[in-house]
DNA sequence: TTGAAAGCGCTAACAG
DNA sequence: CTGTTAGCGCTTTCAA
């Protein structure tokens, strides 16, 4: 036990040579192994405590069992974590392990992170930006077989999974368009990102079919924070003709949204349906009422993008996928129907 | 350029062998290669882009420049984000990286990742837990060099940092205190774990020190969360000589804490200074008024885990050493001095 | 159906 | 000061 056996020590055990124990172990070599000499094998094998060395093994077969995760901030956002998860999971299944570099954006470091991957011969990469993105696959990674996470390329060379934006805004609105609003508000944020784009695309289009002007029922925050949600809450509350549910552009603005009903004594849901995006695990479910929230599939993507690059492994050249991962709708108490008379008097 | 330029390839084109190569590049061999061939190699690698193949040099000196990361939980605590990121950006400074595994807590698992480690010759192991434990070093991890993080052995056998909640309790405590309370409830939660203990024990001395008796001043709740914050709230508020502030066992708990005195029409700070712990970044600076909290250092520990882990691999012999991180106060908005008449008339 | 032998790319012992 | 040589532990021809 003072020392890991190696495979010499297995084919001694087992009365054969090396090379028929690494097939027997292996399944390879086809037939050529017979049944009673791969049994002896294995059962010395695990008699042994044996455990291959995967550096050797890597180095005769350039495959290390070893997919590389370059995130741009595996910290400061909490859903990393799911998104981590997912790639782990998905990882471990087939034996595969995350070697993990963060890059925080940063481009020359980013180049040096893949070049540090693939000196340790990582079978693959998974690009992984921690919130929905459209990128340029960095030079560095040459002909690494590679799939982004939460990210896409604009010209769709390379496999990709993003969440399903306008699908979890349709999902959204639904529930309130179900309750019975029409006069549906939206709450977003000034910075020029794609979920902003995606989620105010969809809820324009979704309220200009019902006859309405989006551009008297939207209001944006100066950054997608619960000050930014408050404020700009304030402003299409105070409206006289304002709207009896709001669709937040995601969880933390919603939480300001919350506040901006409070202070203006409008009850959730009673006076005010509200729907957000993210259903982030610290917000959406803490909040009085419970927020219904569209959730960001991040588990989900993290488990496909590992899937989908080991279906490349296997075959190179197969044609990029680029993936739309559903956004699933958490439903809580914050949608009702609206109030008969839609048009509460406020005090301020 | 399309292909990967071996150490062979340097040597012949600073016309070398590769073992004086080698030793250039790697400045091993103390004085015995010269200064001229030196520069030569050096730029010969330069020049072709030479990247050493780390699988090979790990085969050769069993070393791999990776370090494992065994968490119980990656996924679930937003916190792990930062543990991770302090002890990848410490591995990075060193030329290493990180290989991460999940075993959600399952011991079974814990071994198998181990071994898938070992398998792959990391250097060393992190073991970490999602929040502060007192554990027993896996068998598995048999003579591998590993740190202990956010996690601590009951025998001291094994290096390993946790938070110093002791420290972090006194510190938000001295923020009530030096605003002048001295009645200082505190909302904990039933679970048995190490910072509850820890938290309790130490605000019990401090309020004892001040003649008062701590199970007058105590709630908990069934939980550490809102709502469970809440319920705890609700009734040690409700009690005729009501504490003037409240020290929550974390920011989750506090939340709830929020809610009651807004429910019993108690305004923070001016009616109720409330400290908390954990400095979450969800919850912390969102509240209304911002929470004053002692901050779990996650990333420091997670440097410090490496930087120990490190250093042992230099010093196998070192003695363990088992390292309390300070938990600095994040000062914000929730701490005034008492009312002159402290007792409030309550409505309810 | 099996064994012997050659290497994957590098480092370290041993010669010069 | 430098080159030659022998492996690290495994897989995979090639020969039996």
């Amino acid at each position: 036990m003072t020392k890991q056996p190696r495979l010499a020590d297995v084919a001694k055990a087992a009365g054969v040579s090396t090379a028929t124990a690494s097939m027997a172990l292996n399944d390879t070599g086809g037939s050529r192994i017979g049944r009673e000499t791969r049994e002896r094998v294995r059962t010395a094998a695990a008699e042994l405590g044996y455990r291959p060395n995967t550096v050797a093994r890597g180095l005769r077969t350039r495959r290390s069992q070893m997919i590389g995760f370059v995130g741009d901030d595996v910290a400061t956002t909490p859903f990393a974590g799911q998104m981590i998860r997912g790639a782990h999971d998905a990882a471990r299944e087939a034996g595969f392990l995350l070697l993990m570099v963060d890059t925080t954006g940063d481009s020359a470091e980013t180049g040096e992170a893949i070049a540090a991957l693939q000196e340790r011969q990582i079978d693959g990469v998974l690009l992984a930006t921690m919130y929905h993105q459209v990128i340029e696959v960095p030079e560095a990674i040459g002909s690494t077989p590679h799939v982004l996470l939460d990210a896409r390329t604009a010209h769709g060379s390379s496999s990709s999974v993003v969440p399903d934006e306008r699908g979890g805004t349709l999902g959204v609105l639904a529930e309130l368009t179900t309750a019975g609003h029409t006069r549906i508000g939206h709450v977003t944020t000034v910075e020029q990102v794609e979920a902003r784009r995606l989620r105010l695309a969809t809820w324009s289009e979704h309220v200009a079919a019902y006859g309405l002007d989006p551009a008297e029922l939207l209001a944006e925050g100066t950054g997608s924070t619960s000050p930014g949600g408050f404020a700009a809450a304030m402003r299409l509350l105070r409206r006289p003709d304002r709207p009896t549910a709001i669709f937040c552009f995601n969880d933390r603005m919603a939480m300001g949204v919350y506040r901006a009903a409070a202070e203006l004594g409008l009850s959730i849901p009673d006076d005010l349906s509200i729907v957000s995006y993210d259903d982030q695990e610290l917000i959406a479910p803490e909040l009085v009422p419970g927020l219904t929230s569209a959730a960001l599939p991040h588990y989900d993507m993290g488990q496909w993008a590992v899937r989908e690059l080991l279906r490349r492994l296997g075959e190179p050249d197969a044609e990029p996928v680029r993936h739309l991962m559903p956004c699933p709708v958490s439903r809580r108490e914050s949608v009702a129907g609206p109030r008969p008379f839609h048009s509460i008097p406020l005090e301020t």
